[in-house]
DNA sequence: AATTATTTGTTGCCATATAAACAATTGCGT
DNA sequence: ACGCAATTGTTTATATGGCAACAAATAATT
């Protein structure tokens, strides 16, 4: 009996390998950030802030972190008991906040921003910078195509 | 003044792709099983016990997922419910159980497959199986890297 | 054989995530 | 100006994730 398709082939395997890669990342990540008392999600909030001296509202901050603004609140809530961000009422909008790094939290970045980037360029070993881009090149294609997908499910092919 | 190291370089950026691609990716799964009402994760559990015929332990299952013990009883749990997994008892073990695929979640995933094949192929665009293999080749590394430090954390440079 | 150590699955707590529903507010159309 | 639509942040429910603690069972040690 024939299969109706679309045997496991190898974009599929590296699309596999891809997500396993991202799994092993975010959990190094993890541990990575533990030295700080940080979760991922907490110092990507963080690190969005970095260069918006004015802060972005909570909506901003979900389309930055490509989550729901529901998210945000409880995100929000630690790091400003944490004293790292801060809420500043809107002048224009009652409804809104922009949250906005706090001295303390604009300190904890600078310390930690030189270890990340040092560790990330050694996850790839001694891959070439030219390899790197390309890299990025194809990986945006893949984000686009999912992007797409993840908004209308169904792409028939028909 | 001078920074003290490590400023973004290429590979910095690579990574950064890299987790941003695989979020997209997750995102659109979700869409993409939602069309049969499974969760990113519970396709995972259901995929990885395809080619056992004889079942997985629950930690077995842990260790294929890449997560914590604690978490497989409740996913095994709504599977179970569905009935498209069940747990036998192990003669030798009374601790332990497996969990194997029922008739219903053979016969589920066997639908499923082809379009994930399908779908996991389109991402890519149409980049050649060639470069699939390079970047698998180097995803690779950068999984074993990240396995590394995330059990050991801290990679003194000194 | 008896004690100790390890393994297995579960439970608890908490952080994170999606999604729906909500009140308050703002914007828009007429 | 008024009413309706859209937006903002929160809350709720549920699923997922890590991790510590636990009882039961098994393995290892003496």
């Amino acid at each position: 009996m024939k299969q109706n398709s679309a045997q496991p082939g190898p974009r599929y395997q590296a699309l596999i390998q891809l997500l396993r890669t991202a799994e092993a990342l975010w959990n190094a990540s993890r541990a990575f950030f533990a030295r700080w008392e940080l979760s991922p999600s907490q110092f990507n909030l963080l690190n969005v802030l970095t260069d918006q001296p004015d802060g972005l509202t909570q909506t901003e901050l979900s389309r930055a972190l490509i989550t729901h603004r529901s998210n945000i609140t409880g995100l929000v809530d630690r790091l400003e008991q944490r004293r790292l961000v801060a809420r500043r009422d809107v002048d224009a909008d009652r409804r809104a906040y922009r949250v906005v790094l706090t001295a303390a939290g604009t300190a904890l970045l600078r310390q930690i921003l030189p270890h990340y980037h040092r560790a990330a360029e050694q996850a790839w070993g001694d891959l070439s910078a030219k390899r790197a881009a390309q890299i990025v090149a194809d990986l945006a294609t893949v984000t686009e195509t999912a992007a797409r997908l993840a908004e209308q499910p169904l792409a028939k092919k028909s």
